[in-house]
DNA sequence: AAGTGGTCTAGACCACGAA
DNA sequence: TCGTGGTCTAGACCACTTA
């Protein structure tokens, strides 16, 4: 008998997390009152409390004081803006996804490369490249420069490279974790260049975006750049909030 | 003597924060352990817990078990992507923004949008257009769909929207709160139509994105249709964490 | 008035990191 | 081994909603 050793908010968390999904309580239904939940699960309150954060965190309740926990409408429940790579965005649209070309290789850092991750100028980073294809086109160009003190030998992986996300392979292989990442996203038209790389004319729209992963310290560890057809991919962002109130004064 | 009234977690979270970016503690120190805070502070340490908690929301922070609390470096310490328009974005990076054309109507919904705010086809709807110039040029053209029940007499603030974001003016006038929303960005070439509207040739790079957002309860409250001249515009998105893990098998 | 979630306390033990 | 943050308890009072 296999004791799973989650934190009990995280099981108490799972648990009514399936049983929302499961259909047992109704977008807009009440969840049983916090006393009633910690009666259930026989936990204190602060337990419950902290389950029911997490839930809250995945936009799958809201609470009001004095009303109650409220099941959310499905639509915006996945909410959160994850550190995908292309590949497993599309991949989860159901859209299969193959390597092109492939390249591995050490290079020096590119002075925006080497601003981006606080190295001198001149230093090596790991330099990847690919092709992605999806239904038979070349519809990405993907380039990463990652920290090489963080990945070995990220050569010898290479054709891990071909069938997994470049995420999945940091994590599975490396066991980064991946925290936070800033992106811009640019578009413009395709020149000589990306026509040629992408197989398609002049003058076409492209995304292009730039991206820079941190690791849970906060070191910047990898920049991805990506150009992208335009006519074959959206970007979908997730917002929340509205931008806080600068400092109030206390008097 | 005013006495503020915030919950004291907030109270300390707020000193922190200000201790923090007035440079007190540096990127990489430890802060004082959560039990001499809660000494300091004359307070539980569960107060001190939340009040990390909001320091960690905000990215601010991080923390280590057996280590401590960490402050951020702030390149990454502004992590949401919240709720702004187009112009609260742009003001925010010093450009100046001003309204070309502006028209406040009330319109049958469209499908799409009826499909949005939960309408039925047909049903009346607050259409607000207007062109944003920036530099003397026009460079967006926006179309947002309203809930009327929500914002009754909005033709009536129409002077309000020359001057002030939409999102500012609801908030002010009308209380809202927009609590979430989602948004899809796609590229694409303009034609005639977008020629005309923003003084641009045809075949430019523009981008086409679409954001719904809901209201606390998650009620669809707006649709807000955004055509931006993609040399001119770029978006900057936060992300954070990898998407997780789909259900552990209890056993 | 009754019931809800929000805040707060004062304790306790555990898991992890560093010396 | 010691100090840190992580989890957890059993209470308490408050602010808000609904009836």
């Amino acid at each position: 008998m296999v004791h799973n050793d989650l934190p009990l908010y995280l099981k108490i968390y799972h648990q009514l997390r399936e049983e929302i999904e499961s259909g047992k309580y109704r977008v807009g239904d009440l969840l049983p009152s916090e006393e009633e939940l910690a009666e259930t699960f026989q936990a204190s309150r602060t337990t419950i409390r902290n389950a029911l954060q997490e839930l809250e965190k995945d936009n799958l309740i809201f609470r009001k004081r004095g009303k109650g926990t409220i099941v959310q409408e499905p639509k915006t429940a996945q909410n959160l803006n994850y550190i995908s790579s292309f590949t497993e965005t599309l991949r989860s649209k159901g859209v299969e996804v193959a390597t092109g070309t492939l390249t591995v290789e050490l290079v020096p850092a590119p002075p925006k490369v080497a601003g981006a991750l606080d190295l001198e100028r001149g230093e090596l980073v790991y330099l990847v490249q690919r092709t992605r294809v999806a239904g038979g086109l070349p519809i990405a160009f993907i380039t990463n420069y990652l920290l090489p003190r963080m990945v070995p030998d990220l050569e010898k992986k290479k054709e891990a490279l071909r069938t997994k996300g470049l995420y999945q392979l940091l994590e599975e292989e490396y066991g980064l974790r991946l925290h936070r990442a800033v992106e811009t996203i640019e578009a413009y038209l395709s020149g000589p260049l990306e026509a040629d790389l992408l197989h398609i004319p002049e003058k076409m729209p492209l995304f292009h975006t730039v991206r820079v992963v941190y690791l849970e310290d906060g070191i910047p560890f990898e920049v991805d750049i990506s150009v992208i057809r335009a006519d074959k991919y959206e970007y979908k962002v997730f917002l929340e909030g509205r931008p806080k109130e600068n400092r109030r004064s206390l008097k």
